[in-house]
DNA sequence: TTGAAAGCGCTAACAA
DNA sequence: TTGTTAGCGCTTTCAA
């Protein structure tokens, strides 16, 4: 490693013996240079080892062809198979990824972290954190004069505003109609925190599938959890003890899930035949659990990916001067994966 | 959303009848400021709203107080914990992040990435990709000319480099002892890809341990996975078939232990009298696997945060203009966490 | 304590 | 096809 000075424009200006313009115009692959010009600066270029650098580029052109990523919760499977989505389609689209982790989930103090992105030059933002409590209040005093165009990830429809989110709500219904054509007719339900959005949008999934099914539907067959497994152990225990004769349970999540058969494991409840699980996320490990989990998968390295090119999208219309965008919106549909511990193992043929 | 334009430090100046020297001392808290001055410059900042350009500041400052981070395998659990120390300790120290995320884990063509910091004028690069067959051959070429310091996660510890890595041969060490003082004479391994550095050295900790315990070894004993579940499943088969009479197997992380407990549950294996189990990583879930896994967890995020504390102690060094940096590793242990898979419960007092 | 001049490395707009 | 001029938004240096 040494500190070598940069080469600059200026001196493969000079030793092409042309203008800094005309270099310029061979970094950009601009037509209007002569064939024997540009060769020879190539070669200038190639020799002294020349990179132009982006940071004066942005500076003069008031863009940066960067995306500033705020997200949440990377220590959890989610965040990071969305984070993954999105660096990938970053690449691929030729953007670069300016990174922010806010601490916790329902932080309102955003404007710091949206001038630290904003005096970078950042093209536009993906706000990958989901809905929490108020941690959207913010948008209705900030939102206006931001001068990027901004994308959601993971909250409520909102009108004028960019959002990708699972259906949360069909999931929950999916899991819990499932349940139901597994004919299990007492099915309780142990929830995320019932702060986060997308727990909300579960249980009232599975609340609505209840109803529509005619089957009893009581306060005290749902159980709220953290996501944690730890939570779901103590959910559950809760659920054993306010809900005898529960047949089926929705858990809001593979990893509470997890816990949820450790336990029947331990305590010599059978499963699926006394008790059917179904999990929600679609974590690999799901399928390595005992008995296999059924679970809802939601594709969040889709939702990186679907982030990304609408916000570039978004921002190709407004670097062309369309000042009033159309807000896009993508619902993804989640999916059921069936697995034994809903549904007992055929015989062997 | 609105296209305003930004407001300089010019507009600044003029509407407080100062020059734009004497608003950047303010911005910049410069001591050399009458208190009435500042307290006016003040003043007008807030009502226009002024924020300080990073990319104007970069330009002329050469440096970016930002870091190139360059990650691999996003979607495991381990390089997103220690992104996550990452993100978290650079927001503690004032820096900000740049992302990239390689396709692969073995590709040495890392000249366009490299560059592609360099012209963003970042301070400093972390390198955590870990070592997986020759992709830290470009070393050679490439490293002696990098223009920031470079700080390197999980790889062999290498003259001039600084690194930041776990012990994994001790924790190869240590899940097998630990099986060994379990009684357990019959100790078989399932590693990860062996083109990884981390899977060797924890493969050749089972090996040594087995030697020093004078314990019959042998290159059937050992099977080799993909670190997934579904890999893990296949080993494990191969060594029931190969290794008659195997009563402990250290298997190279939590992923693919998962399944073998899930394997020996469903053919009625006893664990851990007739098969004790250790994984490695320590993640979360493993202490809610049926029965709950006896791991050596290794602190990703630790490694993260180390990587970037290291790396801004570098930083700080060669920005005063010392060139010849002194490298600087950090080796992390490991520990063994003890549970079920390998020690039957106590019987309740 | 303040300001003027120069310039970081590049490109847009125009002229030649 | 090429070069000149100006300037992106800021800080450094030096002089006042």
């Amino acid at each position: 490693m040494s500190q070598k000075k940069r080469v600059t424009i200026h001196q493969v200006a000079k030793e092409a013996n042309v203008s800094r313009q005309t270099v310029s115009r061979v970094i950009n692959n601009r037509p209007d240079v002569a064939p024997e010009t540009r060769e020879r600066v190539q070669e200038v270029i190639e020799r002294l080892g020349y990179r132009p650098s982006a940071i004066a580029r942005s500076l003069i052109q008031q863009r940066s062809y960067t995306i500033g990523v705020v997200i949440a919760g990377l220590k959890f499977v989610g965040p990071s198979r969305t984070l993954n989505g999105i660096t990938e389609m970053a690449e691929e689209m030729g953007y670069g990824l300016l990174l922010k982790e806010l601490l916790g989930f329902t932080t309102n103090d955003v404007d710091p972290l949206l001038q630290w992105f904003l005096s970078r030059q950042v093209d536009g933002i993906i706000w990958a954190v989901p809905e929490v409590g108020e941690n959207r209040d913010w948008l209705q005093d900030q939102l206006p004069d931001l001068s990027v165009p901004l994308i959601f990830l993971t909250m409520q429809v909102q009108k004028g505003l960019s959002i990708v989110s699972v259906d949360n709500y069909l999931g929950g219904r999916m899991a819990t109609e499932h349940l139901i054509e597994q004919g299990k007719d007492k099915i309780g339900h142990i929830s995320g925190p019932l702060d986060w959005w997308e727990a909300q949008q579960r249980k009232q999934g599975w609340l609505d599938a209840l109803l529509d099914a005619n089957l009893r539907v009581d306060e005290k067959f749902a159980a709220e959890g953290n996501w944690s497994s730890r939570s779901g152990e103590q959910a559950f225990q809760r659920l054993l003890d306010d809900y005898p004769g529960m047949n089926g349970v929705f858990v809001g999540n593979d990893q509470m899930a997890l816990s949820v058969i450790q336990i029947a494991c331990r305590d010599g409840i059978k499963i699926p035949d006394e008790l059917a699980v179904v999990g929600f996320d679609g974590i690999p490990d799901a399928a390595y659990y005992w008995p296999p989990l059924t679970t809802i998968y939601q594709d969040q390295y889709k939702v990186g990916c679907t982030a990304v090119q609408t916000l570039v999208e978004l921002i190709e219309a407004w670097q062309r001067g369309e000042t009033d965008l159309e807000p896009k919106m993508t619902i993804i549909e989640p999916e059921l994966i069936v697995r034994e511990s809903t549904k007992s193992v055929q015989p062997a043929g």
